[in-house]
DNA sequence: CTATGTGCAAATCCTTTGCAATCCA
DNA sequence: TGGATTGCAAAGGATTTGCACATAG
């Protein structure tokens, strides 16, 4: 984990941005909940038990920031706000596929990928340059059935 | 079109609800752009040249309740507002799906289903009813890569 | 030192709500 | 008439921005 924040640190000083103290606390929330799917409210929560002063606003510039680096990346699960997650989109958003649960709103994931064939074809009959897709499936779970 | 429009107009009586003059032409502005994804302000303007007076709070309602009686869907492409059409998302949400072009912001359809399979899949392995999926493929139109 | 980063409060954007007036079965 | 519907203005929630101060290199 180290290495990810030294990374990180490289990444941005490439482009003269620093890794300050703030954003690197920032960044330690979002690598502990690599899983999480947190909103920006939720970083700042977590952000404020380590340090109690950061200001909210300061996590809305830090995650812009680090979605620009593409070090991590957001996503919208309909819920009227963005959630983040770790991880460049390439790595965990294409094939990569969200199953969400319209009673308790739980998001499972599933990993497959069907969607080559598609892809090939929207390509050629579009004329249109594939660069990712989103796909969400809607439905309700094991436990909102019961 | 009369038949689209009487129609509604049955629906909403089955459980007490009115299709008022404001929500007629609501419902026209909808029907005479079927292929556009009006965002609910969008709806407003149209709505006002027939009817300068209607408010926009109105406009949201009516979207609701037409939500609501499956006579029209929202949809999101991620540029924070709803965007709304008429059908049911059976007929046009399921199966249907959107290629977004992240320069132009045009949006392409397709109306192919591929994802069968994968439902399938994932009703199975994490014994989930799927009623609904959402598919949206990024990239660059033919235009914007010229 | 000097540009960059930060906290705070105010501003913005989209959407919802409260309320009094209006409309329609 | 009385509940549904509407317009307006105010409220709401998520996010952004302006600004003066703090800080890193």
């Amino acid at each position: 984990m180290k290495d990810v924040i030294t990374d990180v640190g490289e990444k941005l000083k490439a482009r003269e941005y620093k890794l300050t103290p703030r954003r690197e606390s920032i960044l330690r929330v979002l690598l502990e909940n690599k899983d999480k799917h947190l909103s920006a409210e939720e970083v700042y929560n977590l952000v404020k038990e380590k340090a109690p002063d950061v200001g909210l606003a300061t996590v809305y510039r830090t995650l812009e920031l680090f979605s620009d680096f593409d070090i991590i990346h957001s996503m919208d699960f309909g819920d009227g706000r963005k959630r983040y997650e770790y991880g460049d989109s390439e790595a965990t958003g294409h094939h990569h596929h969200h199953v969400i649960c319209l009673k308790c709103g739980k998001i499972f994931e599933v990993a497959e990928d069907l969607l080559e064939d598609l892809e090939l074809r929207v390509s050629r009959d579009l004329d249109f340059e594939v660069v990712n897709h989103q796909l969400k499936i809607f439905g309700y779970c094991k436990n909102c059935r019961a």
